[in-house]
Formats: structure tokens, sequence, C-alpha cells
DNA sequence: CATCAATACAAACTATCGTTTGGTTGAAAA
DNA sequence: TTTTCAACCAAACGATAGTTTGTATTGATG
């Protein structure tokens, strides 16, 4: 029961915002009153934080399991490209829309999950960190910008996948490539 | 004193977010009571929306004027270097915080602005449609795709300007890198 | 000086928020 | 059967939201 409320609120936050997101609205989605919503959880931010939390160390994990699913001699180009990937699907994916709900919290709540998204961004820095030690990536490239910035493009993809109509592989393909190039490959 | 307001509520959301902008707090940074508002306003609604189509109106004239005032004839290189140039300088200037409101709002006010960034998106489209005549940038790519997407990354800045102490010049620099070898200039 | 908009205020209205409280239920444990 | 307890509900709480209404102040105009 805890866990479908949780995911009736994530669904609520990604379709309708945070603002819609009230207690009411989400004990009618698992057909309860609001007031019950309390004997599982002791507050609404306690379940917003799970949320995110939940969210964000579900994404580590898979993207991280995903790069050491790939023989440690892969090439560079491989690994983003996995990772990219993987990064994307757990965004569009179904049952995974956790993520999602990161653009839609207020600032306030936002502020709490900082810890994990940088442990998430570190993942991220340690692969093209890997990359320049093996001269595929431009060492002149900052990866302390470059990491959130493309982060935060991909960030917005389920948003014009909508949009465009394109695939979830058109799409993961034009990432990567457009990564790729950016840091400037050498191979 | 209608611009005054308008300032407030924009410094309140970008500050501390959709969720604290009251009437209550608007008006108090404006010396002023909650009713009062209503003499300029008919809603709250309205002054969002008034916030978000002022800022993307001012955001594309900028670009707009900035990628005009170099010759018809300059490289593609150097105008997306400028536009670059211009939207970020839009974000992290003073007096400019509109169009950073937008990443705080729920996604109900952001639809009503659907039809302006598009004409906005228009924009560097035709930017980079230009660039794939003149044979500068890999035809491959897809630019309704690629358009949102690193948008969707500029608009991140000044969050990781921040957070990285970088400069904006710096930033500027990079992301254009970023975006030209990305889609494969040839020059 | 009198008039009249323009502007702002005080105060209240309704709606809804997150939350608390005390009670009801149905099934397992004793 | 009796007890217990997890799970839920009905109802209300205070706080605060956006908004409305009637009134006071003000500066310009005639």
């Amino acid at each position: 029961m805890r866990g479908e409320i949780l995911n009736a609120a994530a669904e609520i936050i990604v379709r309708q915002g945070y603002e819609a997101c009230t207690m009411r609205a989400v004990a009618a989605l698992v057909d309860m009153k609001a007031g019950s919503l309390y004997y599982h959880f002791k507050s609404k931010d306690e379940i917003v934080e799970e949320i995110l939390n939940q969210g964000i160390e579900t994404l580590f994990e898979f993207v991280q399991d995903t790069i050491r699913n790939l023989p440690a001699e892969a090439p560079f180009a491989e690994k983003v490209s996995a990772a990219v990937g993987a990064h994307l699907s757990s965004m569009v994916g179904k049952d995974r829309t956790f993520m999602h709900v990161y653009e839609h919290l207020p600032p306030v709540i936002k502020r709490r999950s900082r810890k994990m998204r940088e442990k998430y961004a570190q993942l991220w820095r340690d692969l093209f960190a890997a990359g320049v030690d093996g001269g595929e990536v431009d060492p002149a490239i900052d990866l302390a910008i470059v990491i959130p910035y493309f982060l935060g493009g991909l960030n917005r993809v389920p948003e014009w996948i909508r949009a465009s109509g394109a695939t979830s592989d058109t799409v993961t393909t034009l990432a990567t490539t457009m990564l790729l190039r950016g840091v400037g490959l050498r191979a």
C-alpha cells in the first residue's frame, strides 16, 4: 500500500504538477480518504521526499549497472551510449516516472535531494574522466560544467519526445552523438 | 507600478518558487496590500502570464537582434556563438530574470506560453537550417530534436554557474563549442 | 474651492490546504 | 467467544490562499 501511495503521488506530480498533488487527490487515486494516508506516512513531505530519493537511487543504480555490465575495456563511446540509453529509458519507460517528478517540485523540496543528485553526477564525471585518461575526450573540456549541461538537456527529453513524435531510440542516438561529438571524441 | 509588481512577482518566483509567490508576498515587496494588486491586474494568473510572455518576448527579440546585427554572410559558427551568448546573458544578467521564472511554474501555467516558446524555437531552427543549407551542419541531424535538446541544457545554466563558480563567458564558450561540435560543424 | 478619477487600504469572504482526532471495521490471535 | 490490532473513515481543525467589497486618501482639473 505504501508503494501504491507513492506511485499515485508521483503520477499526479508528473501529470499535473506539484500544486495538484494534494493529499485528497492522492488518496482518491488509491481509493482512500486523505486522513488515512497519515497511517502510512507522517506527512506529505515524507511522501515527496521518498519519491525523490527512491527515484534518484533507482536511476543511479540502473545507470551504474549498465556501465558495469560492459567490459572494462569497452570503448568510451560505447559506454556513453549505453549510459545515455539507460538514463533515458529510466525517464520514459513505464513504472519509471520517478525521476520526472523532479522537474515539478518547488525549490525548497528539491534542495533536499542535492546530495543524491551530486552522487549521480559523480557517476558521469567518473565516466568522462576515464574518457579523458584514455585519450578519447578533449582534456580542455571542463567536466564540472559539461555534465550538468548535458544532463539538463537529457532531463527534458520526455517533454519533446511527446512533442516531436520521435521514438526513444532516435532520441537516444541523437543525444549520444551530440554529446560524443561535443566533447571532441577521438576515434 | 504595473511593471514593479511584475518584477516583484518574478523575483519571488525565481528565488523562492511559485509556491511562495502569494499575492500578499508580492504586495509586501512593493509596499502594498494584497487587495490593491487587483486594481492593476484582474487575477494572479494574469500576473504570471504576463511575466511569462514578457520574458519570452524579450528573449526572442534580444536573440533575434543579436543575429541580425551580424553581417548576413557571417560564418555559421559566429552566429551561433553570438546567439548562445545572447540567450545566456538574458538569463544571468540583471533585470533579465524573467525567463528563469519558467522553470518554477506549474505545468498548467506553462502550457499557456506554448505558442511563444514555439516561436522562439523556430528562431533557432531557422538559424540551423541556414547552417545546413550552407553545408556547415551535418544534414543528418534532426533539428526538431536538437533544438529543444540543447535549449533545455542552456536553461539550466544559471543553476550550475552558481554551483561550479564558472564565469558566464566560460560557460558561453563551452556551450557553443559543445553545440557546434555536436551538430558536426564543418569548417 | 469643489469635483472626480486614480489609487490604495481594511476587512471579510469562500475555498482549500495539510493535519489531527476519535471512532469503526474485519480478520487474525488468544 | 473474546481480544487485539492494523487499516481506514468521517469530521473537523487552524492556517492560508485568491478574491471581493466598500471606503479613505490623494493629486489633478475645472
